[in-house]
RNA sequence: GCCCAAGUGGCGGAAUAGGUAGACGCACAGGACUUAAAAUCCUGCGAGAUUUAACCCUCGUGCCGGUUCAAGUCCGGCCUUGGGCACCA
């Protein structure tokens, strides 16, 4: 048979455009289900053959679920916001608008030369004003509700360029761009409250499916630790806090260390002796601060505060206190206890400064070695020279001293959490802008929510300012407005939101895409309920993921979205690597362009190739081989359409075969296990290709098996056979019973060994099975002449006989 | 340093609940068809020993030990490679 791929793949592509046949609709009266794949950022490279690989694996899904009878829901747009396509700009001198416009256009054509069923009459990219309007709207929620205020941050800063700088493109503590130094610079920015979310972002995990790596992932990021909080004496007057999870390490206490970026010592300077020597490690360590880490970790620096000294909690003894960088002014309470016999850090700062130490508890040396591997947690470890409590043990120090701190008045138990709030102010162009007002006399005000969206206007310049501040605050016109509260003058925020804001509730507005009274109705939400499953990649786990549920769990809380979860199972995909085992690069030039491969070999080989070449969840490298390998299956899926001869049965000898086929298929799709339904397929394609003829409903049904990973030719080759289109059709059932055999062949072990195998039938008797196995030649063998002590037989699986 | 994941033929990988390790594909080798090539089809393909041959045997899932009638799978201890966090008290 002739065929033609390049002309099947437009005649069927057109067939599923002109049918509206993937559009979900809301409300319909079957069972909802919500595949997301993450919306791309549209690159100018386009398209990569990783993105192939995830949006199959879930068009697969997607496609075997229609015709099992869901309301499948499976959008696409564009998380279009972003630096690349300002630098793009910047460097061509175009509207990033229309960079992005023709990025869209190119990565839309990419995906329907794929074939993939994505629901395009949802589709909407985030720079889209009438999507960024409620972009801009849930922020005025967060900050209505006292979720967003203005805090000043040290921001990486390229005095050279004199621009902000990224984490990412500040690496190393220098500019990515000129290569001069990066220093902290203070700067007032939009902050979330995220932090304040930290225990329901842990607790919310139990109501998601997400994968034990994902939630793990979160959970370090979250970075949850339990313990108590002390008040410490000032000699003198004054007092501050320390946060300790080792409060049964008390007596231990040799001197308290402060962070020289934190609020404490500030309060004490005026009393300091050694004002300048403070003053100067204070400078060092704000230099210091953005530095490679790796370069501090060298040695624990510091400095004695002289003239200060604070009493322990409980001895009242007089200790000294230290400034030293290891502890950070933003986590804890900025000050932390210090106990050299029994953590690390204080030790080593207690070497270099020739401070005493004092062991508390038993069993567990000062030295440096015995600190790397010893846990004295469970070991019973007890407690010495430590008052009362000598002689209990760890676990019961712990709730006693707590419990005497308590009583005291002096302590109470706290979490501490590493998650931050988020900054959330960008000092870009190509963001939402941020619909705030400042006005001399009221202070920030937000705009009124009817005025929205805050559009970003047009600019002919897009570097930043010379002192860092977004390009739109050159535009006098549009920063200039009157304040919304005394209609005096005032001015508008010039600083954008981060990338991370409008993927954060992308998933809500596809459930309602073209809503313009609110960012999607409750009705939708309530139908759709939650992205059912939705893939990603693992670097997106502790970001995106997560500040996606913390800006829902706040929409709930002000009752926006029907669940505090919106999203159910998470899972994500391996990298597509290039065939030297490397990440794709242009500079190593194993780059892979999907449209060339489309181009030689088809979508649907293409399809195919990237669901057989690995674990779904492992990084595969790519093989040209390979592929081919899978275009030599679709021809042979071809060839076999010359041996079908008329009937509506299954040929009886592939009837278990194909019943077995269905069942292991419809569960690899929804588990993941992508690689094992192509060779399936192909077991049950060489199945037919031994025999001479196959009936019509053999074929039908291979076909149908097949369509969701190569729907263009399944679907060329189902109409050739006179059927009505897969993708309007059912999934086939299958019939349990005929996926058991009658007859099975196992093994025989003697010894755990195999020396046999026997045919049984499915309900054969035990001592009949037995008997079956003893009589084996080879079994004989391994037998005679020695003792039967057991015989061990396991329905349908094996036989295992013990010998002496 | 801490946390996580993974180590199976020449290669990508199978083995769903502890039960015949290596499915399926690639590569390779030999053969058929062909004037030839491509395509297709057939055969072989973990290592080793033995044999005219077949069966059969020994070893084998990173390493060392353990549990079990039986371990790629479970447990303990290592090694290696990826990834994440990185002075979080």
């Amino acid at each position: 048979m002739e065929i033609n791929f390049k002309d099947i793949e437009a005649k069927w592509q057109k067939y599923w455009d002109d049918n509206h046949t993937f559009e979900a609709k809301t409300g319909a009266d079957k069972k909802p289900y919500y595949i997301l794949v993450e919306f791309p950022y549209p690159s100018g490279a386009g398209l990569h053959v990783g993105h192939v690989r995830s949006y199959t694996a879930q068009d697969a899904m997607a496609r075997m679920m229609r015709m099992q009878g869901y309301n499948v829901l499976y959008p696409m747009g564009w998380d279009a916001f972003g630096a690349p396509a300002e630098q793009y700009a910047i460097k061509n001198h175009i509207h990033p608008k229309e960079a992005v416009k023709e990025n869209i256009k190119t990565f839309k054509g990419q995906m329907k030369s794929l074939g993939f069923s994505f629901d395009w009459s949802r589709e909407f990219s985030t720079t889209d004003p009438e999507y960024y309007k409620w972009t801009q709207w849930q922020f005025l929620q967060f900050y209505k509700h006292g979720m967003a205020y203005k805090d000043t941050i040290p921001v990486n800063w390229c005095p050279t360029c004199k621009s902000v700088l990224s984490n990412e493109d500040a690496a190393g503590g220098v500019c990515e761009r000129c290569g001069s130094p990066v220093i902290q610079k203070e700067k007032s920015q939009w902050m979330l409250r995220m932090s304040d979310y930290a225990e329901d972002l842990l607790k919310g995990l139990d109501d998601t499916n997400f994968a034990p790596k994902v939630k793990l992932g979160q959970i370090n990021w979250i970075g949850k630790s339990v313990g108590v909080e002390v008040d410490v004496e000032i000699v003198g007057g004054g007092k501050f806090s320390i946060f300790t999870t080792c409060i049964e390490t008390i007596y231990g206490i040799t001197f308290f260390v402060i962070a020289p970026d934190g609020k404490i010592i500030k309060e004490l300077m005026p009393r300091v002796e050694n004002k300048e020597e403070v003053e100067a490690y204070i400078a060092e360590t704000a230099k210091k601060s953005n530095m490679d880490r790796t370069e501090l970790n060298k040695g624990k620096t510091g400095v004695l505060v002289k003239g200060i000294k604070a009493k322990h909690p409980i001895t009242g003894e007089e200790l000294p206190i230290f400034l030293g960088d290891f502890v950070l002014g933003d986590y804890g309470t900025g000050a932390v206890m210090a106990v050299p016999s029994h953590d690390q850090r204080d030790f080593e700062y207690a070497v270099i400064h020739n401070i005493p130490m004092l062991q508390v508890i038993d069993g567990r040396d000062v030295s440096e070695k015995a600190f790397e591997k010893q846990d004295y947690l469970g070991k019973g470890c007890k407690l010495i020279n430590s008052a009362e409590f000598s002689g209990m043990t760890v676990e019961e120090a712990k709730k006693a001293i707590t419990k005497k701190l308590v009583d005291m008045g002096i302590a109470r138990e706290v979490n501490n959490y590493k998650m931050r709030d988020w900054i959330f102010s960008r000092q870009r162009f190509w963001g939402e802008p941020i619909p705030m007002i400042y006005c001399e006399k009221c202070g920030w005000q937000p705009m009124d929510e009817k005025d929205l969206p805050l559009l970003l206007p047009d600019v002919a310049e897009y570097e930043p300012t010379d002192n860092g501040e977004s390009p739109l605050a050159k535009i006098t016109d549009w920063v200039n407005t009157t304040c919304p509260c005394c209609g005096g003058e005032a001015k508008r925020e010039t600083d954008t939101m981060p990338n991370w804001a409008g993927s954060s509730w992308y998933f809500l507005r596809f459930m309602d895409a073209h809503n313009d009274k609110e960012f999607a109705s409750m009705d939708a939400m309530k139908y759709w309920q939650k992205v059912d499953w939705y893939n990603g990649g693992m670097e997106h786990t502790a970001r995106h993921l997560l500040y996606a549920r913390f800006w829902v769990q706040f929409l709930y809380n002000i009752g926006l979205v029907p669940n505090k979860e919106m999203i159910w199972t998470r899972v994500s995909h391996g990298m597509v690597l290039g065939s030297n085992n490397e990440k794709m690069s242009k500079s190593k030039g194993n780059v892979i362009n999907p449209d060339d491969i489309v181009r030689e070999y088809g979508a649907d080989t293409l399809r195919v190739y990237e669901m057989f070449m690995g674990d779904y969840e492992q990084d595969a490298p790519w093989s040209t081989d390979s592929l081919r390998g899978c275009k030599r299956f679709i021809d042979k899926v071809i060839r076999l359409s010359e041996k079908v001869v008329g009937g509506e049965d299954y040929s009886n000898d592939l009837e278990s075969l194909i019943h077995k086929s269905i069942k292991k298929v419809q569960y690899d799709l929804t588990h993941m296990a992508y690689n094992t339904v192509v060779s399936t397929l192909m077991i049950m394609a060489n199945a037919y290709d031994d025999k001479k003829n196959i009936t019509k409903a053999d074929y039908h049904v291979l076909l149908t098996l097949l369509n969701p990973l190569a729907p263009h030719i399944t679907e060329e080759l189902n109409e050739k056979l006179g059927y009505k289109p897969i993708c309007e059709s059912d999934w086939p059932l299958y019939d349990e019973s005929k996926t058991i055999d009658n007859e099975k062949t196992i093994g025989v072990q003697v010894n755990g060994k195999l020396r046999a195998s026997i045919t049984i039938t499915i309900d054969e008797e035990e001592e009949s099975i037995k008997k079956k196995a003893l009589a084996e030649p080879n079994v004989i063998k391994f037998t005679e002449n020695k003792e039967i002590v057991k015989v061990i037989v396991v329905k349908g699986k094996i036989v295992n006989i013990v010998v002496k």
